[in-house]
DNA sequence: ACTCTGACGAACC
DNA sequence: TGGTTCGCCAGAG
């Protein structure tokens, strides 16, 4: 049978966004914009940060918080229920940040083609 | 069916 | 250098 596929699939882009985000080692960042395209949605970038919105409602533990922008901004920092909730995350694996910024972003920068 | 909204990013001015 | 616009597209109202 299987005439209609299941309501939800794992070919949603919600789920390709949160395996990419849990495959995100402690202690390294990457972006919406890198995790987009790697998912082929190089243009939606958006979409990305749109499904981490939907993960936060989710009991899923999507370190949501190793996701910033492509500039090494805390965007969504106020999506984590307090102003400094992501930035204490990520200090706390060793992530050092200044003005809501990732110090040596681009040395901590994991891309989701690595593994 | 339509409009508005976005945790982005790049182009544009 | 920096603010504005546009593209992207799935959900919510």
């Amino acid at each position: 049978m299987m005439h209609k596929l299941p309501v939800k699939d794992s070919t949603s882009f919600f789920e390709n966004v949160y395996d990419v985000v849990r495959r995100i080692p402690p202690g390294r960042i990457t972006s919406y914009g890198a995790i987009s395209e790697y998912l082929g949605l190089c243009k939606s970038a958006r979409m990305v940060g749109w499904a981490m919105n939907a993960a936060h409602s989710a009991v899923n533990d999507i370190p949501a918080h190793r996701v910033v922008n492509r500039n090494g901004v805390l965007t969504g920092k106020h999506h984590f229920g307090g102003s400094s909730i992501m930035q204490q995350l990520l200090e706390n694996e060793g992530v050092e940040i200044e003005n809501d910024q990732v110090k040596n972003f681009n040395q901590l920068f994991w891309d989701p083609r690595e593994k």
